[in-house]
DNA sequence: GGATGTGAAGTTTTT
DNA sequence: CTTCACATCC
């Protein structure tokens, strides 16, 4: 990031690249150009679903490539690594590897590791720090449990954790949460809020949430490393600016708010992560927060029919407060959208399975060409019945990850532990595992003596022998367990990362530890092919990063949730199963949105917490996904939580027809409180 | 220290 | 209905 501003790419831009670059910008409509032309001040493009927005931005970065600026003074922030992939292969297909390499663009997140390993120092932060995944966190949160001896039963662990990052991400501190608890329960939130951050500070560690609030610290102390970010960021441009958070909306700030040339991208209208923190007021509010923005409106879609975008139209017209678009079909008449309603959950999964295989016999649509989308991850339980039924091959997206699996987890529980003796998640995972006679009561007790001496967990059990009480083979095996991991990670293997794992492996003997966890030979295989993948990983690691370590292989799978290979395979040619919420950004030519239905969508809570225009967006968001085909459906009666219960159709469906909903229909009546 | 059974609770998820 | 955490038993 230090890096001079580098000169010496190519002297003379191609002549060819340059009339390439013409051509593409004759070829954007009217408000796509003045996008990717404005190039001084702050400017906010409000995107519509379909609108082409990727091309703006990358076409953006070449026109100013073109006008002037160097590679190095441009930053394009995403918030995934999907989208960051995405942009810097178009970049690239635009102005050449070479140049598109020199430009910063990469998630908010991976933005702040590289500012925080550089210059984090600044606020005293160690430069080897580990960042924690959700597991971690998870498991973090339960030691900080433990220590306050408060129950799981009474704070929820994983209920705490979006309470904490929340909090997080609207820059509140625990001493903050704290002033503000008004009862018990808050109260203890914030205790334990502090009492977990105490604890990663201990262990060397940061989670997600903490890598945009240090980057943001580090930017308002050090007023330095303030002016040399803007100063070699000139031109700085942010992807999905609706899902902007506190933290992130401060960064670009204290990044940009000197120069200005602040280009945002977003659609208000596709704001749905308000529950994580997400602020859609920062979209609403930019021209206030930025005086003088340049405003465009990108409403031309080139992804639907007219029907789609018509009924997509009407029902995001009843949000009261937004900027306000109107889509365009560039694409013309097609299909009307069809809604059916039909008796439950089985009838429903059946009519789509049904039409998929219809079509598919025409012969004119694969199976890739359908997305099912719904509400809740629950709800795939009847389709995926359905598909698997009528053999229709499909995938179901979200659920658990490579990286959440047992053997993957413990495998890089060891490597992590190599890396950092001092993680104390990872030893806790490990330490019994493959089991070697350090059983629950020993390791309480150790936990026990490092709360009360106030040492970290690891130097606990190192000095096993000073606690009372403990069976002599317990401390001769966890001193025997933490001399073998103090052993491998004495020296980083770097390129030799491979053979070193594989080491690991033959060390702990893990191969037997499956063979003993898994009875049966088929999961037994199984679990050894998760292992051996991350030993693929490892391979592509040290073959694609310029100086491979273990402690950036280990940061690298953290910030990327990169699918396995076995998972790429799988994705070729098959029906797309997801929530709406993981559909945002991608477009199917036949799309089938189920449960439409009050309670659902929008959901219940959603209704008592009054967020309907939130859930009203959602379904904005999964019309948009359909460039050809539409169909939505809802039940009479649903199965909800072990309950069989009528269901009603949305009130968005009426809004969609741009009817009044008829007067024998009670929508979820919000609560009084 | 590990296997089995009982109980409660059950949007949305990326980094 | 089914998943996950906890308690109890061997």
């Amino acid at each position: 990031m230090a890096r001079r501003a580098a000169s010496a790419a190519s002297a003379a831009a191609p002549a060819a690249i340059a009339a390439e670059l013409a051509r593409i910008v004759a070829a954007l409509n009217p408000e796509q150009r003045t996008a990717v032309t404005t190039t001084e001040g702050p400017l906010l493009v409000l995107a519509g679903a379909g609108s082409g927005k990727t091309r703006v931005i990358t076409v953006r970065i070449a026109w100013l490539l073109a006008h002037g600026a160097t590679p190095e003074q441009l930053l394009a922030m995403t918030f995934t690594n999907r989208a960051a992939n995405e942009m810097r292969e178009r970049v690239a297909g635009l102005v050449g590897a070479e140049r598109a390499k020199a430009v910063t663009v990469g998630t908010f997140h991976a933005f702040c590791v590289r500012l925080l390993r550089e210059r984090g120092h600044a606020i005293g932060l160690p430069s080897r720090f580990a960042i924690c995944d959700s597991s971690d966190q998870l498991a973090a949160l339960k030691g900080a449990l433990r220590e306050l001896r408060i129950p799981e039963t009474t704070l929820h662990p994983s209920a705490l954790q979006s309470q904490i990052s929340l909090m997080k991400s609207k820059l509140l501190t625990p001493i903050d949460a704290l002033k503000q608890a008004d009862d018990r329960r808050a109260k203890q939130v914030a205790k334990a809020y502090a009492k977990y951050d105490e604890n990663l500070r201990r262990t060397r560690s940061v989670d997600f949430d903490d890598l945009l609030l240090f980057a943001v610290r580090l930017l308002r102390e050090s007023a330095k490393d303030r002016e040399e970010l803007a100063a070699r960021f000139r031109y700085v441009m942010v992807d999905e600016y609706q899902d902007t958070n506190a933290p992130q909306y401060e960064l670009l700030r204290l990044i940009a708010g000197a120069h200005r040339n602040l280009c945002v991208v977003g659609d208000d209208d596709q704001s749905i992560y308000g529950w994580r923190g997400a602020d859609v007021k920062k979209i609403l509010g930019f021209e206030r927060d930025f005086e003088g923005a340049a405003v465009v409106r990108l409403e031309t879609n080139y992804r639907s029919v007219e029907p789609i975008l018509e009924a997509a139209n009407r029902v995001i017209a009843c949000n009261p407060s937004r900027h306000g678009k109107t889509l365009r079909s560039a694409l013309g008449p097609g299909e009307p959208v069809v809604v059916k309603r039909v008796e439950d959950e089985t009838a429903e999964a059946d009519l789509a399975v049904r039409e998929i295989t219809d079509r598919m016999r025409e012969g004119l649509s694969r199976p890739k060409d359908f997305a099912i989308l719904f509400r809740a991850a629950t709800q795939a339980r009847a389709f995926e019945a359905a598909l698997r039924a009528k053999q229709v091959p499909y995938r179901l997206v979200g659920g658990m990850s490579f990286f959440d699996r047992k053997e993957v987890r413990d495998v890089l529980a060891y490597l992590r532990l190599a890396a950092n003796p001092d993680d104390e998640v990872s030893l806790l995972r490990i330490i019994n595992c493959p089991p070697r006679g350090i059983g629950k009561t020993t390791i309480d007790k150790a936990l026990a003596y490092a709360t009360a001496e106030g040492i970290p967990v690891a130097r606990a059990f190192r000095q096993a022998n000073a606690i009372a009480g403990l069976p002599a083979p317990a401390v001769e095996a966890m001193q025997a367990f933490l001399g073998k991991v103090a052993a491998l990670g004495a020296a980083d293997p770097g390129r030799d990362l491979v053979a070193w794992i594989r080491r690991v492996l033959a060390e702990f003997d893990y191969r037997a530890e499956v063979d003993r966890a898994y009875p049966d030979p088929a999961t037994r295989e199984e679990r050894w092919q998760g292992v051996l993948e991350l030993v693929n990983f490892a391979e592509n690691h040290v073959r694609r990063a310029s100086a491979p370590t273990l402690s950036s292989f280990l940061e690298a799978l953290v910030m990327s949730s990169e699918d396995s290979e076995e998972e790429k395979e799988s994705a070729r040619d098959v029906v797309t199963l997801m929530t709406l919420h993981s559909a945002k950004g991608l477009e199917f030519p036949r799309v089938f949105l189920v449960g439409v239905e009050e309670g659902l969508l929008p959901h219940v809570r959603a209704v008592t917490e009054n967020t309907v225009e939130e859930e009203r967006r959602l379904m904005y968001v999964g019309i948009t996904r359909a460039q050809r085909h539409l169909t939505i459906s809802c039940v009479k009666s649903r199965a909800r939580g072990g309950h069989r219960g009528e269901s009603m159709p949305s009130r968005f469906l009426y809004e969609m027809r741009g009817e009044a909903p008829p007067k024998m229909w009670r929508p979820c009546e919000p609560r009084e409180e």
